[in-house]
DNA sequence: TTGTAAGCGTTATCAC
DNA sequence: GTGATAACGCTTACAA
């Protein structure tokens, strides 16, 4: 018994029989059984990250700083992706509050079917990322990109350029997971009394690709001419998709992503784009569960991480008509 | 228990009470405690994979692959970063063995390290990703794409354009992850007569950047021509390199990369690089271990997936001296 | 086929 | 500050 506290450091053992424990523990090579401990404890010491999907590269720095800071507490990470299928997200949440993970990081297909799904089965904190999250419910963190801004920076960019034509690409239709991202560019269109243009992609790139060409393939006078993606990754498709029509980046068609991959820089051409820490999404993110799990009040649940326009070769005039 | 091997569908209990225990615990709700499972029967149901660092886009697809396979059979997957710093990928090495994970896929900054690391805390299988693994252990597995064949092509496809000096990017000098790979190399070189370089450049980006700049550095009639990189994500290093010295893609240089990840296509200039199914070796390394775990015996225990060489603008005929 | 009892390795409770 | 003893929820061994 007084070994357990040795061996975890805690108070109520003397210092001798600490220290005796100690050594003895090192020379057998002891290593606690977590399992043995999470089934008295009821604590795993494990965090979950969920993402829509593994293929946008900008989510590798998010488990990255998700990964460091709870590896900094001692906590490890499960992985987990919704492959863009909603049962399979919803499976995918009760599995990992069946192992009692101590916290989920996701970025939800849809906001409020994983909130209640992961609340179902636990009472554990949850941490949406770069989506919208309602407040209502204290143990629901949220942390993202200030998307909101991002999207009033990029239409003035654009109309600065004269663009007048300018289309949004949203994830679903269904649950806008970015409500306010949207509204935020209707509005913005509205000062200008211009028709704002949504282009319903979702997340997978090759339907983006799909969608995108589709509105592109407009007659000239109605398709548009600039293109405001949610990701660079999706910005790549827009780029695909300008292809496809036989249309030219930025002569015919600008195009803004949102993230500033690595690629971005040396893409032809360069790719204008938002630059946001992403490390620190994960890394805040890990926080705010590590906090709550461990019963500390955080300065802030819902975090927004400032963007910065980057202007490079993707973002040019618009053609006189 | 009766109601366990109803629960787990296993024989010895009657038709009856298996079906009243299957609709009872759905009534109530019931799910197991993994914790308690866990402790009992010393099989945790988790996998683990590791890789070297978190920014390559390439590995998102191996773990989607790995994670798909697992979710198929039952597994869960922890995931962990090595940070590109040996101490920490072994103490990341011990703890997953601490955990009980059932098996560790892992790219290793050194192999043999890694391998004994594990071997200390676990008898269970480990598959070595994308490296050289030694056959001497029955529980080591190894999935890799064909980068020997990869180097050998690459060396044909740029004689074909007349370059002569040729450099090949490599891991760290210390422990040759990629020997055979090197020696393939080595050996194609010599049988044009050719002086092979190689520029060590380890993994990180930024470091492989600075590498290949002073490379390039170099008097215009020793720098090389044409540089074979062992991903697209380094070779995205020697497009900026490229840059850093004032030199034009491919009119100056030449660059081979290897992976084919998504943005590849849209660069400027679109990259040269061999094609390779990243999902499949996710895939196949899980299917291994999980068959290992399982006691059944696997086709083969090392894998090759191959590689298909994708001609694009990265490429182009050395210019005359 | 069913029931009973033991035990996995921890940590918590409660005497001393 | 220390040492017994019980308990977490599950599976296995063995007896009925």
């Amino acid at each position: 018994m007084a070994v357990s506290l040795a061996l975890n450091g805690r108070p109520g053992v003397s210092d001798e029989l600490r220290a005796a424990a100690l050594s003895l523990a090192e020379e057998l090579g002891y290593r606690p059984n977590y399992a043995a401990r999470a089934l008295r404890t009821e604590r795993t010491s494990m965090m979950g990250i969920i993402n829509r999907n593994l293929h946008n590269p900008a989510f590798l720095n998010v488990i990255e700083g998700f990964d460091d800071e709870c590896a900094a507490h001692g906590y490890q990470v499960m992985i987990g992706s919704s492959r863009l299928d909603l049962a399979h997200e919803l499976a995918l949440i009760e599995a990992f509050a069946a192992r009692e993970l101590e916290g989920l990081a996701i970025a939800p297909l849809e906001t409020e079917a994983a909130r209640k799904t992961w609340r179902r089965k636990s009472e554990r904190p949850i941490a949406i990322l770069n989506a919208f999250a309602a407040r209502n419910d204290p143990n629901v963190l949220s942390v993202r990109s200030d998307a909101v801004t991002a999207v009033r920076l990029a239409v003035e960019h654009l109309r600065e350029l004269g663009h007048r034509r300018i289309a949004l690409l949203t994830g679903t239709v269904k649950e806008r997971s970015d409500s306010d991202r949207d509204s935020e560019f209707i509005a913005a269109m509205g000062r200008d009394s211009l028709t704002p243009h949504m282009i319903a992609c979702g997340w997978d790139a090759a339907h983006a690709r799909a969608a995108i060409s589709a509105a592109l393939a407009a007659p000239r006078a109605q398709r548009p001419t600039a293109i405001i993606a949610n990701s660079d990754h999706l910005a790549h498709a827009a780029y695909l998709a300008a292809q496809d029509n036989g249309l030219v980046v930025p002569h015919d068609l600008s195009v803004i992503g949102h993230d500033d991959v690595e690629t971005s820089q040396i893409l032809g051409p360069p790719l204008t784009t938002f630059r946001t820490d992403r490390y620190a999404i994960g890394r805040l993110s890990a926080r705010l569960l590590i906090d709550i799990a461990e019963g500390r009040e955080p300065d802030d649940r819902h975090i927004e991480v400032p963007v910065e326009l980057i202007v490079r070769g993707s973002t040019g005039p618009a053609r006189r008509d």
